[in-house]
Order: C-alpha cells, then sequence, then structure tokens
DNA sequence: GACAAATGGAC
RNA sequence: UUUGUCCAUUUGUC
C-alpha cells in the first residue's frame, strides 16, 4: 500500500483514511512477518511418542470398524491402554520440568513466575451465570448477554443525568460556546508539534497489553520502523491541528471482570474495562504527558490527591489520617475527640460529566489545542460489550471517560480538583482519586458532630453541582476511641443525603483496615488471611520440587508474601511491638514452608541458611530510604511525618 | 546507576 | 478477553 507523501491532511475525511492507511500497513507487515498460528494453551503437550501412539490409535479404530473383527477389537483397545500410559507419563514429565525450574542454581524469572502463577491462581477463569436478568429481561445465549450488559451499562453507568439545577443549564450554555469557538477557530491555533523523538520515547516505555479493536500490538508498534514513526508523527500532528480524533479509535471493545465476593448474576457486579486501539492510546499518553506539565508547572490539582500522581502514594494520606487521629486521642491535657467520614461515590469515572469537564478545562485556560482534543476525545464515543469472543450492539458513552484510555485517571482528578475548596478549614481532607475522607475533631461531641455534618453538607452539595452521586449505604464513620466498648450517650451520628450513618469500628481505607483506637489488630487479621494460602503455596512448591534452590525459593517469598507483608508499613512502625512480633512470626512460617522445613525449627536456623534479615528491621530500613527519598523530592511535608515516626520507635 | 523483567498494593 | 494511572519492592543484565 501507498501514501502520496505530498498529500496535505486538511480534513477530518484525510485523517479517517491516513489512520486506516496506517493501520492497515501495520496489519500487512505483521501478517509478513508472524505466522498467525493460533497457539492453545495447553495443560501439556504430548510428546512425540504420545503422537504416534494417536495415530496407531486412530488407525486401529478405523481397522476395527471396517472388518469387525475381534483381533483389531483388542489391538484397538491395547493401543488406547498404551496411550494412556504414555499421556499419564508426559504430564509427569511437564510436571518435574515444570518443578525443575525451581532447582537451577541461577534463576531464570519467566520460567520461575510460569511455575508459581501456574499454581497460584490468582487469574480466575470469567465464569457468568447460564441465565442473567436485567430489566425485565432475561438472556441465555451469550449474544443475549452482552446486549444485556449494553443495556445496562449504556441506561445506568454511561447515561447522561437530567439537569436539575440552574447552574446545569449554564454550565451546559458555556460548554456548548466553547465547542462553537473551537470549530470557528480551528486553524490558527498555535502549539509545540509533535516530535519524531516525542513519538519514539513513548513507544519505548510501552508495555505490551492486549489489543483493542483493531487487534494491533504493541509488540507491533515497539518493532517499528522508521518510516511508521514518521507516518505516525504526521498522523498525530494533523488530529491536534484538526482538534478531531479517527472515528476507530474511539470504538472500544468492554470486557467485563467479575469483582471479588459478589453475585455473578447481577450485571453491576462486573468492572468493565475497555480495550483500545493501541496507537490512539500512544497519542494519549502524549497528550497526558504534555497536560500534566501544564498541571504541574501551574499547581491546578490539590496538594492532598494522592491518586494518580507521580511521587504520590496511599500511604501519604494514610500518614495524615493516623497521625492526626492519634494527635487528638493523645493530646497531653485535654484529649479531643475525633472522627472521620469515608464516601462512596457511585460509577466514579463512569460519571464524568462531559459538559462540565469542558468547562472546567476551559476554566483553567489550558492550551487550546489540548482543549480541542479532549472535547473530541469525550465526543460519540462508542462501545461494545465483549462475551465469550462474541461483540453486543455497540451503544454510545453519553458520560464518563472510558476505562482503559491513558488519560482517564488525569481528567477524573481534574473534573474533582476544586471539590475540597468549600470544606471549612477545621476539617482536613484525604483524597485518592474518588475515595474521599473527611475528618475533624471537637472539645465535645456536639462540637465534633456539628463540624463533621457542615462538611459533610458542602461535599454533598458540590457532588450534587457536578452531577456525581454519593451512596450514603456504603458511606462509613469511624469515631476514634481509646475505649474499646465504651458507649456514649450521644454517639457521633451524621446525615448523608438524609440517611444516618452510625460509627463503625473499624473500615477499610487505601487498603489498610482502621480501627477506632487505632490498634491495627484487623489489620493483622486480614495480613495473615491474605498470606496463608501463598504459605501453603510455598509449601507446595518446595516439596513438589524436592530440592528446590534456596535463593530461588526466597525470591518467591519476597515477592507474593513479603510484599503484602510491608504494604502500609509506616503506619505499623508507630504501633506495639507486638504488632511486629506477629509479623515476624508470619515471616518465620514462610521462610519454613519456602525451605520446607518442619514447624519446629528454630528462628535462629531459618535465618542462618535465608540470610533474610528482621522483618521490623527492613521497614525502618525502608522508612529511612523513604525519608532520603522525600528530602531529594523536595516534600518537606511528608518527610517531616516520616521522621516524626522514626523519632518514636 | 542505567536498562529490562517480575511480584505486591491503591483506585 | 486483565485496561489505565500511580506507588513500593525484588531479581536480572551491562
Amino acid at each position: 500500500m501507498l501514501w502520496n507523501n505530498d498529500r496535505p491532511l486538511d480534513s477530518t475525511l484525510d485523517i479517517e483514511e491516513y489512520t486506516t492507511f496506517i493501520t492497515n500497513s501495520i496489519i500487512e507487515a505483521t501478517q509478513e512477518d508472524i505466522p498467525r498460528t493460533k497457539q492453545t494453551a495447553r495443560e501439556y503437550i504430548p510428546s512425540e511418542v504420545s503422537k504416534s501412539l494417536i495415530k496407531q490409535k486412530h488407525q486401529a479404530y478405523q481397522r476395527w470398524k471396517k472388518t469387525g473383527a475381534d483381533i483389531d477389537k483388542r489391538q484397538y483397545y491395547n493401543s488406547k491402554i498404551l496411550l494412556s500410559n504414555s499421556l499419564r507419563n508426559d504430564k509427569r514429565n511437564n510436571f518435574s520440568k515444570l518443578m525443575s525450574s525451581l532447582c537451577h542454581k541461577k534463576m531464570y524469572s519467566d520460567k520461575v513466575w510460569l511455575t508459581v502463577r501456574k499454581f497460584h491462581n490468582k487469574r480466575i477463569k470469567q465464569m457468568y451465570a447460564n441465565v442473567m436478568n436485567y430489566n425485565n429481561k432475561t438472556a441465555s445465549s451469550d449474544k443475549e448477554k452482552a446486549d444485556l450488559f449494553a443495556d445496562y451499562f449504556e441506561n445506568e453507568v454511561y447515561s447522561q443525568t437530567a439537569d436539575t439545577l440552574p447552574f446545569h443549564d449554564q454550565v451546559t450554555d458555556q460548554a456548548s460556546n466553547i465547542r462553537n469557538r473551537r470549530t470557528a477557530s480551528l486553524n490558527t491555533a498555535k502549539w509545540k508539534l509533535i516530535k519524531v523523538e516525542e513519538v519514539k520515547y513513548h513507544i519505548k516505555q510501552l508495555r505490551n497489553s492486549s489489543t483493542g479493536p483493531d487487534n494491533i500490538h504493541n509488540r507491533c508498534l515497539k518493532n517499528y520502523s522508521k518510516l511508521l514513526i514518521q507516518h505516525i508523527t504526521k498522523l498525530y500532528n494533523a488530529i491536534l491541528k484538526l482538534g478531531y480524533i479517527p472515528a476507530m479509535w474511539k470504538k472500544a471493545n468492554i470486557i467485563l471482570l467479575l469483582k471479588p465476593k459478589k453475585d455473578k448474576k447481577h450485571p453491576s457486579s462486573y468492572r468493565p474495562i475497555s480495550l483500545l486501539s493501541c496507537i490512539g492510546k500512544l497519542l494519549e499518553k502524549i497528550i497526558k504527558q504534555r497536560l500534566m506539565l501544564q498541571l504541574k508547572r501551574r499547581n491546578i490539582l490539590p496538594q492532598h490527591q494522592a491518586g494518580f500522581r507521580p511521587g504520590k502514594s496511599t500511604i501519604y494520606n494514610i500518614i495524615r489520617l493516623e497521625r492526626y487521629a492519634d494527635g487528638q486521642l493523645k493530646r497531653p491535657g485535654l484529649r479531643r475527640h475525633s472522627a472521620v467520614i469515608l464516601f462512596d461515590i457511585k460509577a466514579a469515572f463512569g460519571s464524568v460529566w462531559h459538559d462540565g469537564l469542558i468547562y472546567k478545562l476551559n476554566d483553567l485556560r489550558l492550551p487550546r489545542y489540548i482543549i480541542s482534543y479532549l472535547i473530541s476525545f469525550l465526543n460519540d464515543r462508542t462501545a461494545a460489550i465483549e462475551l465469550e469472543n462474541i461483540l453486543s450492539r455497540p451503544f454510545n458513552l453519553k458520560s464518563g471517560t472510558p476505562q482503559g484510555s491513558p488519560l482517564s485517571p488525569l481528567l477524573y482528578i481534574m473534573y474533582t480538583a476544586d471539590s475540597m475548596n468549600g470544606i471549612p478549614t477545621h476539617t482536613e481532607h484525604g483524597l485518592f482519586a474518588d475515595d474521599t475522607a473527611l475528618w475533624t475533631s471537637g472539645h465535645t461531641l456536639t462540637s465534633l458532630k456539628s463540624r463533621l455534618q457542615q462538611s459533610i453538607n458542602e461535599f454533598e452539595s458540590w457532588c450534587k453541582s457536578w452531577k456525581l452521586k454519593l451512596q450514603p449505604t456504603k458511606t462509613e464513620l469511624i469515631h476514634f476511641s481509646l475505649h474499646p466498648r465504651k458507649k456514649y450517650k450521644n454517639p457521633v451520628i451524621v446525615k448523608v443525603e438524609n440517611t444516618t450513618i452510625k460509627p463503625l469500628d473499624s473500615t477499610r481505607y487505601l487498603g489498610v483496615i482502621i480501627d477506632k483506637r487505632l490498634k491495627w489488630r484487623t489489620h493483622l487479621d486480614h495480613i495473615e488471611a491474605k498470606i496463608a494460602p501463598r504459605i501453603g503455596l510455598l509449601r507446595y512448591l518446595s516439596i513438589a520440587a524436592q530440592e528446590p534452590n534456596n535463593k530461588t525459593m526466597i525470591n518467591i517469598y519476597k515477592s507474593i508474601v513479603r510484599t503484602v507483608i510491608i504494604y502500609g508499613y509506616p503506619i505499623l512502625l508507630t504501633a506495639d511491638q507486638k504488632i511486629w512480633d506477629r509479623l515476624q512470626i508470619m515471616q518465620n512460617k514462610a521462610l519454613r514452608a519456602a525451605f520446607g522445613l518442619p514447624i519446629y525449627t528454630s528462628v535462629k536456623y531459618i535465618h542462618n541458611i535465608s540470610n533474610i534479615s528482621k522483618i521490623k528491621g527492613y521497614a525502618i530500613g525502608l522508612l529511612k530510604r523513604a525519608i532520603q527519598k522525600a528530602s531529594t523530592d523536595n516534600d518537606s511535608t511528608l518527610r517531616n511525618r516520616l521522621q516524626g515516626i522514626l523519632n518514636k520507635i
């Protein structure tokens, strides 16, 4: 296929044609180079011996069928037995081959992880209910189910909500003004052109991931030719110039993953994941980087939004909440009451209001070409549910940002950047994407209650303005208190959307379980439950492999167990020694399992052969490194908090 | 100290 | 059919 390089790209039609040209060229090239043999994921591959036995069996069967003779029948059954023996043998060989990957002196990462993954079974095969019901409709075939999911997502998740406030009409008007202004001043906007080097840099960063509707894999892009990059760069610049994204990049195939511990009969129990074109995603990455530069330079994002931002993590907000509550509980002299409320926003990403987002982007005075691009990005998106390789009818996404796009997380935090502007200063907040927490304190229960309620009301009205829906039933409240069972005459009770929220003993916030006494016992229970099957796996592997390499087993331990134990370590460091004793016991258990040692093996011996340090010492090491990193990053608030924890130990 | 890969976690 | 952003860790290679 050829393209005349002198041909200008001046209309949307040109862009569509050029995109098709590039897509087809890539597909053609890959089909030439990589023969499309479909690799079936078999449990094991039969050996040559088995293959010939299969042939023999088949022949014997044909002969018996033809002649009907007794001797042929016997021969057929004989070959059948021989084959099954051979297959069993193959299976055993394959198993020991798999296990031998754990025994090599040198660790071959990919082989080891193949083995571990096989038994770790984290990825459960998707199972859909036989019959699904929604909106008085029943679906039993795959196509019907896919369409039913399409109905659900079109009507309940990515649907437009009615304008109920005068404010909404105002925003809608403004947004349509912005749209019109854009088409009026198309070719005049100036910006920094995308360079070949920029595209190359982002291609290099690409990880292998699943393909979108156009079936082009990231691997294809990574094996780029100079010519391909030039074409892609030219196309990207044309897209930014016209503010028009080709239609095929706005089509998503949505796959569904069952959320853990949810009923598979109901469509709301599934998390939708959009698979998008990799070439389109590449451009989105470039825009994302440019957008972030703007946001950072102009300090647009709120300080306490820790989600999706470089250099920030969950632990930052966890520490802030923990230090605050602890400070109020152990305040010398006058103790104060404190409480935290954790909100849940319904379908947060899916509910982003397009007009509202455009209004805000314009308000921020972002570069015109980026706004143009984003308007096109949001407009006229379609999706189809993919289920067992069957596509549903396509439907429109009238609201929300598509999960699966590199831009979506950023757009969401931009959309919610002003959510805390109206909150009174006596209340602190922590944000992580849509996970919103508000906390405050007071000398008396009444003052605490009224302060908290005041802030809740502010947040509630903000949500209402921007068409986000709070779920009062999933909203949780913790009233911090040292007494395990003390009953207050007037417990702290607040209202969210006219629903009463009562305080709980413990709740989960950003992956750690916070209890009202800040003792972390429930959190430890949670960790223990999580690593128990993993310890079982370590034991199984060490027995099955017979003489596994110690270093390999330690690496597996570090990866699948220690990472779980160590998550959220800074807050645990402020807790009692008891917590660390318990964690140490977990580590010892896991190491015994990894080495296949009996339960009574002494801790000293384990320590000697594994050369793994005590878990608390390791955590302190991590903390020191984190402090150093925070000071080189000039993040003085985080640094001081971490230093405070270190001083306390 | 650069690059790559893997694992774990949050949403 | 396991997306996206971010964080942490580990292991390799040079």
